[in-house]
DNA sequence: ACAAAACAAGATGTGCACAACTGAAAGGCG
DNA sequence: CGCCTTTCAGTTGTGCACATCTTGTTTTGT
């Protein structure tokens, strides 16, 4: 991969980090000349980074005013969280991956993570766990479109999850969480590579039964 | 929309037709300070579109070399397909919209072109009828995100059907369209959004038979 | 004659200066 | 005091010059 591209990925990545763990809280005003200022590069190369995350609808920007991070419209959030359910199934059935212990292990890895989780509850860890998860769940399908579809729809919804943390009970959220992972863990020990779809589309399904109510 | 967000949609939608109707094959090198001229920009705000559609997979750019159309990769494509099916079906379960008699009359006229296409065939009209019958689709569901994903699925695959034509009889595949317009105005009419995505679905699969075969 | 090196043309990537624009604060006036 | 106007600081958008890179050609040395 060229610098160039290698520069943009991380720009795009640690953007992107910022804005769905609330560091940029939707309506903050981003600007172009700070953050190039602070990646050592000029406006040009930043703008390439900021125009992608607009067209994935991550921030907007306003001529004369400025880079402003989005606010999520929960009545459109819903519907993405629909599709995101579908998805999250399809994951189950289109080209589905082998079950390597390699993936095991990492899964192993999350579990533990989990417990230690639990130990000491903590939202930003937890948000940052969940993400892992979720990039782990993408492993499990050989269809690169499917990959990039729902990697798209969960960084434009992750936000959410987020903001609705203080209005649930943290050490219920991680206990659910553990159980996914432990669910998860037993559908793909047994090679069921569809259980553990539904599995993560039922969880997707009762987390936002949670959070709407 | 500001003019300059005009002006980008202007530019975006005009590359991308012409690469999804092969007036830009697979391959072509185009040159930004050219296209700049033809379209009476400096190259800052065509860099832009370019950017765009490098993110959407249609063109590569490659430092010192050129912005290159994208082959399509066949094996690739099938997946995309697979998941354009699922996405098709989606449409009648996800939010279905009204049926109303503007949708009712724009369907009529889709069929009467189809009508006037089968006595005289032409590969590019039929490409352009069938991007229109897709966006007709797309106005069958109320979920924002799945018209999105479905519309960046459509453009990615458009461009294998055309290629495809000349191995295909193109008044067999002319009727074939006909009758799925046919059957999806029966489904309309009936106020079944979820049958006519069940057609559109199977006319897919069956379309993707007929290229692979 | 051939191979390797140097050159040239043309492409995208970058940085900078300026244009266009917005929102708020300051100032003037009834 | 209230309201309108003007000014101003700050932001994104644009155009241009140049850096960097790739490719094909030309030149040169053996």
């Amino acid at each position: 991969m060229s610098e160039a591209a290698e520069r943009h990925r991380r720009l795009y990545e640690a953007l992107r980090e910022r804005i769905c763990l609330l560091d940029y809280p939707p309506g903050m005003r981003l600007s172009e000349a700070t953050l190039a200022a602070e990646f050592g590069t000029s406006r040009t190369p930043l703008r390439r980074v900021l125009a992608r995350l607009e067209d994935e609808g991550l921030v907007r920007s306003l001529h004369g005013v400025g880079t402003l991070v989005t606010d999520v419209d929960l009545e459109e959030m819903w519907q993405v969280y629909d599709l995101r359910m579908e998805l999250a199934q399809l994951v189950g059935r289109l080209s589905p991956a082998a079950v390597t212990p390699e993936l095991l292990a990492q899964l192993s890895g999350l579990v533990e993570r989990g417990a230690a989780l639990a130990r000491r509850p903590e939202a930003r860890a937890f948000a940052r766990l969940n993400m892992e998860f979720f990039a782990f769940g993408l492993a499990l399908t050989a269809n690169e479109a499917l990959r990039d579809l729902s990697e798209r729809l969960y960084f434009r919804t992750a936000r959410i999850w987020l903001k609705s943390i203080p209005n649930l009970v943290l050490a219920d959220e991680v206990d659910i969480f553990r159980r996914e992972l432990a669910e998860t863990e037993a559908a793909l020990r047994a090679g069921d590579l569809e259980a553990a779809a539904l599995i993560r589309r039922a969880h997707i399904s009762m987390s936002v039964a949670r959070m709407r109510g």
